[in-house]
DNA sequence: CCTATGGGTAAATTTTTGTTTACCCAAATA
DNA sequence: TATTTGGGTAAACAAAAATTTACCCATAGG
């Protein structure tokens, strides 16, 4: 059962072109240095974007290590966010309650 | 077919508490005086998201004339907007283009 | 030791959104 | 005429997002 502050919130972090991008790249299992390569972001700007498609459950996280350096490797979860007038009737009853 | 940079739009319409509850309430069709007391809105607040809900053809709007002065009513039109994995197959062919 | 690479953070800045305040116009009505 | 109601805008302000710059740590390799 979705609040319209929670949908919001997880529709909030898919409406942003680069994080949609990273989640493309990441159908298949990809590092940072990929991403960030392809998509030509700094580290900061990569991270912070990361960050959100993490905490959101919408991409996933594995640390290989690789000649002693610890590398990440990111995957996309299979997920549907589907936002429709069905959806909308549980926000409606939520403005009644 | 979406781009990344479109689909991002629409979601971003979409990542706002305010406005899904309009959206919500306009499944069945409501005057702007409704709206506005029921969630307690401004007028230029209410107009801002009204534009955008409009500017997306999210929610359509009729205009009825009462007691001379011209109304307007808005109906949230029929729709299903899915972000899934499937989705973003698109969005990675857009990358590689 | 120095430099490169991988993974970070903190702070400042810019850009975009959301929101309020102060106005405007037209029509009805007291 | 003055006031209310419906619809609207422009500009200021506040808050949130996106992005950059400047740093930090650890390890590997010249």
């Amino acid at each position: 059962m979705d609040t319209a502050e929670e949908l919001a919130e997880l529709l909030r972090v898919l409406s942003n072109p680069v994080r949609l991008k990273i989640l493309a790249l990441c159908l298949e299992e990809r590092s940072s240095k990929e991403i960030r390569e392809i998509l030509g972001l700094s580290k900061p700007l990569f991270i912070s974007h990361m960050k959100k498609l993490l905490n959101s459950g919408l991409i996933s996280c594995k640390v290989k290590r690789l000649d002693g350096k610890a590398v990440k490797y990111y995957k996309t979860v299979n997920f549907e966010i589907c936002c429709s007038t069905e959806i909308l009737k549980d926000i409606l009853e939520e403005i009644y309650l």
